[in-house]
RNA sequence: GGGCGGGUAGCUCAGCGGUAGAGCGCUGGCCUUACAAGCCGGACGUCGCAGGUUCGACCCCUGUCCCGCCCA
């Protein structure tokens, strides 16, 4: 803040020339995006540029994971996008032909509950309203708010192909899922089956394995009943969790070796409450005979280990439930009552009936259905099916093959494990919202007749009396061809051949099987080619504490909220809404009690990029945002002195770094190659955390505290050559930084680029830095290993300088002598070319002693000098010493020092080690053992001489 | 029960056979005309525990204890 009380520079000015003191991120990127995509700089080839003659340009493509149209903008998108739109503006900046298609999915039981949700605010439910204009009235919603996930997209800087978007319920893509659908069942790869299928009664759908969810640790009960024998004498005990259940019970199972029920085998049971005989069974597969009473009751309709016990035995399979979880006509006297009050009731009767032989506290696991929550009954239905395992092959061998690439590696062996074990997949959905299951059945025949056009007639009996499926297919039906049903398929068109196969998948490792597995299954099937070559998996974002973010919790953090800033009543305000726990609402109140800053996108990108991908879980934190933001203000504020040294002079970027012959210069060059050429690594191998890292070390720790240090006593110096070159190469570095950070930070660095003077020009009429030429360290920097060198003399005597100054209460406004000695000629070489820079960073006068005698007994030569050793350098200020305070920096020195030197002294007398290391592991330990050495001795030198 | 990760500075996390790192936090000094959202310094680690391999282990192997996730 400002302590003496000015004005704040800081306020957004009209005149964009004039840079405010501070960054102010939401100003500047609020203009930014609209222009790139008014531009259309975002949108790759089209057919009609085909014409315009050859493009031979590489094509890279990622098709956007498309989030459900319901959706808004959570941390685990903002996480995605970035990472997607760094690997495309990157490799969009190599001059590849990019195409990042973006979407939405329709999200079938999600967007219906949405719409049924705001019906029943009138009153009305979507029976009553009748299925085609409930449908009617989902797409109205979808065209009113379905895609506001798609400009927080554009918030983030995304930026995707917006004439290409596509929304899996579009004609286009309906027509790739019939397609596809069609030929999988003339395949006989999808079929209709009768299966033990996992219903949600609250949604009254049924759902995929993979959408029910096992709530782990439940405590529940177990309960004990008897079954009295048929012939009256004596009883079966069996055990459940269940109770309501019996009322399918159609065997109960013991094991055939099980000594104590031996006497029972073959026998029959007495149900209580409907008219059966239950018969005793003996199976080894299902009963544990340790477990419990060693009988099961066996409920074939209701239970996926009964249901293959009956078919094993050829029981009954007696369904107890209706659709919506309460029982039916086979629940006897309970029939009617909801499934939980049926259990109660059950559990009552039974103790009434003097069956009831007491509960106990179980643990279990619970599946619950991952739309609505609720616990997923099994039952027995006629439902869709896709045969899995003909299609999983080939994507294992995929995979085994490398034709796609699984990262972090590590989620290949789960890959693998999933599509060897699989299951058949149910793909209907009993759902009015969704892709139309293309199959009808004749009322005169047995005969279903599947069809991409709507038939006329049976296919068995020619009949006219056709009715469609009710049923609709799984959204993930349609989300398994996205990347070709996007392209245009199953037309052959200029886009699908193009740009299919993509390159980069990037998505949430929680959706490796809901999407990425049948992806590559699809894509092999319909396309005989990978839908990607790389598939990037990223972790889950998760609060500061490393727990998930939920609603209930209260630790969901909206990006847009850290992007344009959020007060702390408001996030409150927000997360009660949400309906946040007590919990959940303290935790917030506790942890961001001021809410957010407005941080800018560039920030939360950059955060976002800094957690390493073979982490599975991102634990956000807002400090770290903060960090960023900061770099931010960093970057600008280095640009904001770089353009004012240029200010009226003729220096410009010309995109190829200047001809050099300054140290610092030379220096700075060198070590933006390094950044570059580290950068380029980490892009390439999907490590974009390095690749950030090594840019922000580079500016902030090379560019900023060094070089344009560095530049200002050049710049003021007489030597016009040099000023020039300094020019130069300060315009230069600053162009190139902002290019190599584009990626990255899109706004921040478009913003200052358009103000920096530029003698070359981007291909077409807007100059904008997201078709600029993306760095290359050899083009942009030039690796100078000499520099390098006689920079670390600089850089150690300067810090060595400083260091002196702190330990001694030097103010900086206290001008020092440091007189020095170089026991090697490069290094006094080095700091006699350089003196006026080391003087200028240390605010000192620099004298050369050139007898190196003067410092093996110092204070004889220097009153009450303070010391200082670097490699190859010895240095002395007099006159500002106190002689205890130096005599304990010396100790401590020396202590560090002597530590280091006894670690390389005792290898190197270990004749093992001698014997059995590497030549170049010695020799290096012998190199440090000298520069140890030679040091200890003049440190105590300098303690002697201290007298 | 099967599988996969993780346990490194106060916090969040990199590193992974040859001198333990970053950011934040802590701390001392600075309003130094690019930046106090900053500058210059400093302190802080038996790298979960126990064995083993190796000249050398935070890193490889074995066991073990915690924590998380996935599958049954």
């Amino acid at each position: 803040m400002h302590r003496d009380g000015r004005a704040p520079e800081t306020g957004m000015t009209d005149d964009r020339d004039e840079m405010p003191k501070a960054y102010e991120a939401p100003e500047v990127e609020a203009r930014w995006y609209a222009r790139w995509e008014q531009a259309g700089v975002f949108e790759a080839s089209h057919a009609a540029d085909d014409r315009r003659g050859e493009d031979e340009r590489e094509t890279y493509t990622i098709a956007i994971p498309p989030p459900n149209v319901t959706g808004s903008l959570h941390m685990g998108h903002a996480c995605r996008t970035t990472f997607e739109d760094v690997l495309i503006r990157h490799q969009r900046m190599h001059g590849t032909d990019t195409l990042w298609l973006p979407g939405t999915d329709h999200a079938g039981i999600a967007t219906q509950v949405v719409v049924e949700r705001m019906l029943a605010r009138d009153g009305v439910t979507r029976q009553e309203l009748g299925r085609e204009a409930f449908i009617e009235r989902v797409w109205q919603w979808k065209e009113e708010s379905g895609g506001r996930i798609l400009s927080q997209l554009r918030r983030m800087g995304a930026s995707c192909d917006w004439s290409r978007e596509r929304f899996t319920m579009d004609d286009m893509l309906a027509r790739a899922v019939r397609e596809a659908f069609v030929r999988l069942y003339e395949e006989g790869l999808i079929y209709r089956g009768t299966r033990l299928v996992n219903w949600d009664v609250k949604s009254q759908t049924v759902l995929s394995d993979l959408e029910v969810e096992q709530e782990e640790g439940v405590e529940g009960e177990m309960f004990d009943f008897a079954y009295a024998l048929e012939d009256g004498d004596g009883e079966l005990v069996v055990s459940t969790t269940r109770p309501e259940t019996m009322l399918g019970d159609t065997a109960v199972a013991v094991h055939p070796d099980d000594p104590r029920y031996t006497h029972l085998h073959g026998k029959k049971l007495h149900h209580p409450f409907v008219d059966r005989l239950v018969p005793i069974i003996t199976d080894a597969e299902l009963v544990d005979p340790e477990f419990g009473t060693g009988a099961v009751k066996v409920t074939p309709a209701h239970d996926p280990n009964d249901f293959a016990t009956g078919k094993r035995h050829g029981l009954e399979e007696i369904n107890i439930l209706n659709l919506d979880g309460t029982l039916n006509a086979e629940g006897g006297p309970f029939a009617g009552m909801d499934r939980f009050d049926a259990r109660k009731a059950v559990k009552e009767k039974l103790a009434e009936l003097g069956f009831a032989r007491g509960t106990r506290k179980h643990t279990m696991t619970l599946p619950r259905s991952q739309r609505s929550g609720t616990v997923v009954e099994p039952l027995i239905s006629t439902q869709w099916f896709v045969k899995m395992e003909p299609l999983a092959q080939p994507a294992i061998e995929a995979v085994e093959k490398g034709d796609v690439q699984i990262l972090p590696e590590e989620w290949t062996k789960t890959y693998f494990h999933w599509l060897r074990n699989i299951q058949d997949w149910c793909i209907s959905r009993q759902l009015w919202w969704g892709h139309p299951i293309p199959a009808w059945y004749c009322a005169d025949c047995e005969a279903v007749t599947v069809s991409r056009e709507t038939p006329t007639a049976c296919q068995g009996c020619g009949g006219s009396s056709l009715r469609q499926d009710e049923d609709v297919l799984d959204t993930w039906f349609s989300s398994a061809l996205w990347p070709f049903s996007t392209l245009g398929w199953p037309d052959k068109t200029r886009d699908l051949e193009r740009f299919y196969p993509t390159q980069d998948m990037e998505t949430g490792y929680d959706i490796l099987f809901f999407w990425v597995a049948r992806m590559v299954m699809m894509g092999l099937h319909f396309m005989d080619e990978v839908p990607f070559s790389r598939v990037l998996l990223a972790g889950l974002v998760t609060d500061e504490r490393g727990e998930k973010m939920s609603k209930v919790k209260g630790n969901v953090i909206d990006p847009l909220d850290v992007i344009d800033g959020c007060t702390g009543e408001a996030l409150l305000e927000k997360a009660q809404r949400s309906g946040a726990a007590k919990a959940g609402v303290r935790y917030l109140k506790e942890t961001y009690p001021d809410g957010f800053l407005a941080y800018g996108a560039d920030a939360l990108r950059m955060t976002l990029l800094s957690y390493s991908p073979q982490s599975k879980r991102i634990a956000l934190s807002i400090k770290r945002i903060e960090g960023y933001r900061n770099f931010a203000n960093k970057l600008w504020n280095a640009a904001r002195y770089a353009l004012m040294k240029l200010e009226g002079q003729s220096a410009a970027a010309t995109g190829q770094a200047p001809a050099a012959t300054a140290l610092a210069n030379r220096w700075i060059l060198s070590r933006l190659a390094a950044a570059v050429e580290t950068s380029e690594t980490g892009l390439g191998a999907y490590r974009l955390d390095d690749a950030s890292q090594a840019l922000y070390h580079f500016v902030w720790d090379e560019l900023c505290d060094w070089y344009l240090e560095l530049s200002k006593p050049l710049l003021e110096g007489d030597d016009e050559a040099l000023v020039n070159e300094t020019r130069a190469t300060l315009v230069h570095v600053l162009d190139a930084t902002l290019r190599a950070l584009h990626p990255m930070m899109p706004f921040i660095t478009e913003e200052i680029w358009q103000r920096v003077p530029r003698a070359y020009q981007v291909e077409g009429d807007f100059q904008t830095l997201v078709l600029a030429p993306y760095p290359t360290a050899t083009k942009d920097g030039r690796v100078d290993v000499e520099a390098e060198a006689a920079f670390r003399v600089v850089s150690d005597f300067v810090k060595a300088a400083r260091t002196l100054r702190a330990e001694h209460d030097l103010p900086r406004s206290q001008q020092i002598e440091i007189h020095w000695h170089a026991d090697e000629q490069a290094s006094a070489k080095v700091l006699e070319t350089e003196q006026k820079l080391v003087e200028a960073l240390t605010q000192s006068q620099l004298k050369r002693e050139t007898d190196g005698a003067l410092f093996d007994d110092p204070s004889q030569h220097f009153k009450h000098a303070a010391l200082f050793v670097v490699p190859g350098l010895r240095a002395a200020v007099p006159g500002v010493v106190d002689v205890e305070k130096e005599r304990a920096r010396l100790e401590r020195e020396l202590g560090k020092i002597e530590k280091d030197l006894a670690t390389v002294e005792k290898k190197l007398g270990n004749a093992n080690f001698m014997a059995r290391a590497p030549e170049s592991v010695v020799a290096q330990e012998h190199e440090r053992k000298a520069d140890f050495s030679a040091r200890v001795t003049r440190v105590r030198a300098a303690l002697d001489s201290l007298g």
